[in-house]
DNA sequence: CAGCATTGTTATGACTCATAACTATAAAGC
DNA sequence: GCTTTATAGTTATGAGTCATAACAATGCTG
């Protein structure tokens, strides 16, 4: 909270008070802080936010390709290639041979045993989330949300 | 939405169901594509979300330095300067030397004008966000997310 | 006045992300 | 069946964002 001084007089603002009350921007602060926060808290497990994602998406997916994971997370095909190469690398994810062209992806045992590990670290950060929320807006904020990205 | 089969039936699911419920997850899609649209729709006038965002703080805490305007909205100083310099290049906004190290922003006849033209379409965005949520969530997202990031 | 903090700046490296190009294979249309 | 079109996986690459470190010059504090 800064002073900022119009007309003589003191005031205690911010100074991006004017950009506040703008529901975009609160959108990209909240959005960035959390992002940060999680991010911090699954670096110790070794495991980006994308990777946590993917394996979500192939645990409850299994034999999904990596074009469908990429299309449900929008990202890029080519860059699921180094994505999974390092969870494959890591020993959590392997790929069978679905036809000629494409591969299927499954959770091995040590990528169901990360995947548990990283689901109890994102349901702390979730709650923790929510906890921040005023009681009487908390239930409202996921649908909000949604309705705001789902129709793109 | 696709169709997943599980137990020999067919559901109609999206793949990232497991994800959908997580505040944080929507919180990331929802910004993400808030960003994209907003930057789209500003493109037409040059400028970006941050140099827009930049222009409003400058506009309401006139000769204010670079390095607090940066602070302000999380911007390196170091990456301020070629933030600044495009917006000087544009003649949008100008400096002058407060003292021997610190020199205040303002912003020039047609910085005010290209910031009246920003204000206009990212009201116009702001309100058809808000358009997207079902009434009786709306007025509890703006709340929602301050509480979230505000704190950090 | 001495030490510390801050400003503006340059340089730089990491990381993310989108695009294009290419091969091989599958699927659809006739 | 055969041709055309779409899709999967991959490589290479370039743009853009962002954080860090270092530095000189200046202001501020005790």
């Amino acid at each position: 909270m800064l002073i900022a001084i119009r007309n003589n007089k003191r005031y205690p603002v911010a100074m991006d008070e004017k950009l506040r009350d703008k529901p975009g921007y609160a959108l990209r602060r909240a959005a960035s802080s959390a992002t940060a926060e999680l991010a911090a808290r699954l670096d110790p497990l070794g495991l980006r936010q994308v990777d946590a994602s993917v394996l979500i998406l192939v645990d409850s997916n299994p034999l999904s390709t990596a074009s469908a994971i990429g299309r449900a997370l929008d990202i890029q095909r080519a860059n699921m290639v180094p994505l999974l190469k390092r969870l494959e690398d890591a020993g959590w994810v392997e790929r069978s041979p679905i036809d000629g062209k494409s591969q299927g992806l499954e959770l091995t045992r040590a990528g169901r045993a990360k995947l548990a590990e990283a689901l109890e670290v994102i349901e702390a950060f979730e709650a923790s989330l929510l906890a921040r929320i005023p009681a009487q807006h908390r239930d409202h904020l996921l649908p909000a949300l949604n309705a705001l990205w789902a129709g793109a």
